[in-house]
DNA sequence: GTTGTCCTTTCAATCGATTGCAAACCGAGC
DNA sequence: GCTCGGTTTGCAATCGATTGAAAGGACAAC
């Protein structure tokens, strides 16, 4: 095993190791059919065993590409923590994942964004092939500015009127519609909607949320939608303030699970109990859903595939591919929060 | 506002502009002082003027950096889901802010990770300038022998005997006896422990649980150190086992929030009640911690000052500093679950 | 006018790869 | 032996910056 000897870093070492030019080890690693079976295979071992490995960064210097793609989280631009979801995580681990596959870099751009269009001239853009938006915040306008510009992008959200970006999202309308009208169907007529309704994908659930209570025949009362952030402390400030005012209802359909979980601590704390009293259904189903007290019922959509989907669309419009949106399905997790009857353990075996 | 006009991409055409050679126009960028400040403002303004930014691949391929720190979680190597605890997101969250902070980015290195040896010729190092570890695995000895080639690291995890890399950790051991002794405290006498004693950090924990059960003159259990892994399904399912071994326990130490959030359910699911019968400790205070039904106690570590800390020393290394260990405050976060008095709520404002 | 000194500025090599085009090679056919 | 055609290889430019060394310019002193 010759492997002492001081390890081959550059082409132009493998070429003259070879007895070649550099163009011409070039294109033996890149199989090039411009070259004989013979030089290829001879160089081809000759860089393998001196154990060469192509610097990447300089090839992609040349091919002017950086094989990295940024993602950027952006849902609430008021809040200073962006990334308090475990929804986020899981996101992120379905990027990482589809990423690594296809052997792209992650590059996480994680400070607060006042105004997409800033991006622009960053780093974010800079550096990277593409990018992967998750959530709209309330730019929609800007990100559709970028866009216009001809950068490959994707943006995981809502679809909104007037959108010229290329979107991936889940059936937020129809989550929203499962999660009502399953209230509604166990009986609960006082249904509250915990959510801002400034974020695209937030109102898309509140629309099918309003289109359940319009079927069931049920009367909206406009005071019980409930401006309640994603961030865990400050929806629990934000139910605390919801029991003061004393508000009446006996459910309750959240736009996230950590929000959901927020509000049973809140209310269980205040002395009502769960689901007898007031049932909450939240969104996402995250892990810990299945595991509070009582077991969560909440929306769940496919995270990691959407991941997946998220980046071989941007990876799509790098290659300028046509690339058209996707929706991805949602459906109801059903447990005991909202009243349903206890549901066995899970299998104990993954 | 002339705005309008083609944009300066290159180095070369903002000296065209600017009537000199690239390489002043280099050195009035860069602020050297070999240049005369009237030449130096004058490519300055002329630079701000046609909206030039430099091309910073091109620079940190030229003085061979990236400008790129990697990140790589490796918890359990038998998991497949690495990354299934809010606590490496919080985690994360802190390094991406810091580095940011210092223009760097971050590339997340997310794959299952059997051998860390394999990392030195991977993307991971080859295409960063240092590598941040998380966690420790059963990985002890290659980590050494990767520190050992002098490539800038830090590892988050535990004190290991010959360790040779650099280290920032959590006070485990202190941590371990602060739930512990709390618990004995309490009065409970039928302590178990919950984790892998085969990772570092675990074991140190455990090290602080058996010193706390020996100050007490509380005999250990051998049977009462349960192997439970990090991940949330995997961990019912141990707790489970448990259960249908009818072991006889009054409290617990967990050596995760995800994990004890999973014992409780477990539990209660089973006919226990939480803290009545068994108490439990988490650890990490994750922030739905708070959020549970009973709220969970738990060891706090400032995870997002970890972040930073791990980030400066991976820094320092990088400029060749002398960089020495740190080892981060752990302090016991009382709630119900632990059989303590009810606490008020949380103020409301953030 | 020449020389020396001190600032500025330019020249040109360099980082490690890719690739269009030209040159070299090789065997076949005349 | 010479030319032709096709295959294989090499030359040299290129990506966009940095930087040591050499050159240029201004000015003062001799």
């Amino acid at each position: 095993m010759p492997r002492a000897q001081p390890r081959v870093t550059t082409l132009q070492e493998l070429a003259d190791l070879a007895g070649v030019s550099r163009a011409t080890a070039s294109r033996a690693l890149s199989d090039s059919t411009l070259i004989s079976d013979k030089t290829k295979s001879k160089i081809r071992s000759l860089a393998q065993q001196h154990n060469y490995r192509i610097n990447e960064r300089a090839r992609d210097f040349r091919l002017r590409r950086s094989r990295v793609i940024s993602v950027v989280f952006m849902l609430d631009n008021q809040s200073q923590q962006h990334m308090s979801d475990p929804f986020f995580l899981e996101m992120l681990g379905g990027i990482a994942d589809s990423l690594a596959q296809h052997d792209y870099d992650l590059l996480l751009a994680h400070a607060p964004i006042e105004n997409v269009e800033h991006l622009r001239d960053s780093r974010v853009f800079r550096n990277a092939d593409g990018v992967i938006f998750i959530g709209q915040g309330e730019q929609h306008e800007r990100l559709n500015a970028l866009a216009a510009q001809g950068r490959p992008m994707v943006i995981w959200g809502s679809k909104l009127p007037d959108k010229r970006y290329c979107l991936v999202g889940g059936e937020n309308e129809h989550g929203g519609y499962l999660a009502a009208s399953h209230l509604l169907k166990l009986g609960r007529r006082h249904l509250a909607f915990c959510g801002r309704i400034d974020i695209p994908e937030v109102a898309a659930r509140y629309r099918g949320y309003q289109r359940a209570l319009a079927e069931f025949g049920v009367a909206e009362h406009a005071d019980r939608v409930l401006d309640v952030p994603f961030d865990m402390h400050r929806a629990q400030a934000a139910f605390c303030a919801v029991l003061e005012r004393r508000l009446r209802f006996d459910a309750a359909v959240c736009a996230s699970d950590v929000m959901a979980l927020s509000a049973i601590a809140t209310l269980s704390e205040a002395g009502m109990r769960v689901p007898e009293d007031i049932a909450v259904v939240g969104y996402d189903d995250i892990g810990l859903a299945a595991y509070s007290r009582p077991p969560l019922t909440s929306v769940r959509q496919n995270i990691r595939w959407a991941g997946r989907v998220l980046v071989e669309s941007v990876l799509g419009l790098i290659n300028g591919e046509q690339v058209s949106d996707t929706s991805l399905a949602s459906t109801l997790i059903v447990r005991r929060s909202c009243g349903a009857p206890p549901a066995p353990p899970r299998a104990t075996a993954s």
